[in-house]
DNA sequence: ATGGCCTCACTTTGAGGA
């Protein structure tokens, strides 16, 4: 089972790509992030037309997630237990997560919020989502230690210093934070393996390139997108890979695919 | 040439991204 996870920044910007994508990738699943439109505007057919069921759940112009799957789907579920909500005045739950099951396995496509600086409200909220997720995922394996299970996402965290291209360039900024890599770490304490490191080890593998100040071509990027597997998918990983192809030309999103076979 | 972006919306500027 091929499992993929994607920030796709724009699922309508990016039709035709993931379209040519899906064609030459060959996976069973795909996890998509950052759709960047409502449920009315998502563009169903470029999965059934090719085989795969889809999943989804977009409020607005931004975040959104989806699952597409040709290898069964059911189960859907949006959000997960005390997702947090952002906002002052009236706190909105965004559109962050949405999981199914396929073949067996549980399936999470997750957006975490960005955090934006050290001080800003945002901040706090993306602290207390990794909380209330980890909360979640640790009850079910805690009850079923065995399940098969796979969060897939854009983690908004670089977890090792070798996961951006310069420390120097992120002295106070998010996503390298020692909280915030506390948070990553107890997520993963909930019974969980990162699985395409071992298969795509740095320094200098990223998943991310800022379209600004010609990062890709500079190779200055950042490894933020991931798939935890709980233990008893995690040991039947075979394979892994950065699609970092796709991030070249132009219309590319900011991510690359990552693309993990597991062996269920 | 020593800096260089992209997407969306009640768009024509601002927010958000990381």
């Amino acid at each position: 089972m091929r499992i993929a996870t994607w920030n796709v920044n724009s699922i309508r910007a990016r039709h035709d790509r993931i379209g040519a994508w899906l064609d030459r990738s060959d996976v069973d699943v795909l996890a998509i992030q950052e759709l960047k439109c409502k449920d009315s505007q998502f563009p169903e057919e470029l999965f059934t037309e090719r085989g795969y069921e889809v999943s989804y759940h977009g409020l607005n112009q931004w975040n959104g997630v989806a699952i597409a799957s040709r290898v069964g789907l059911a189960d859907t579920e949006i959000g997960f237990e005390d997702i947090p909500a952002f906002g002052s005045e009236e706190p909105v739950v965004e559109a962050r997560a949405l999981s199914v099951t396929c073949n067996d396995v549980r399936i999470y496509s997750l957006y975490v919020p960005n955090g934006r600086e050290l001080d800003h409200p945002h901040y706090a909220y993306k602290l207390d989502w990794y909380k209330a997720l980890t909360a979640d995922i640790a009850a079910q394996l805690s009850a079923e230690p065995e399940k098969k299970l796979v969060l897939c996402g854009d983690f908004n965290v670089a977890p090792l210093d070798e996961d951006v291209w310069d420390m120097a360039e992120f002295e106070g900024a998010t996503h390298i934070s020692d909280a915030e890599r506390a948070a990553f770490d107890d997520l993963l304490g909930a019974g969980l393996s990162e699985v395409t490191r071992q298969f795509t080890p740095g320094p200098g593998v990223y998943t991310f390139w800022d379209y600004q100040k010609l990062r890709f071509p500079k190779k200055q990027g950042m490894r933020i997108d991931f798939q935890l597997a709980s233990q008893a998918l995690a040991k039947t990983a075979t394979a892994g890979e950065i699609d970092r192809e796709e991030r070249k030309g132009k219309g590319a999103s900011d991510h690359a695919p990552v693309i993990v076979d597991y062996d269920v």
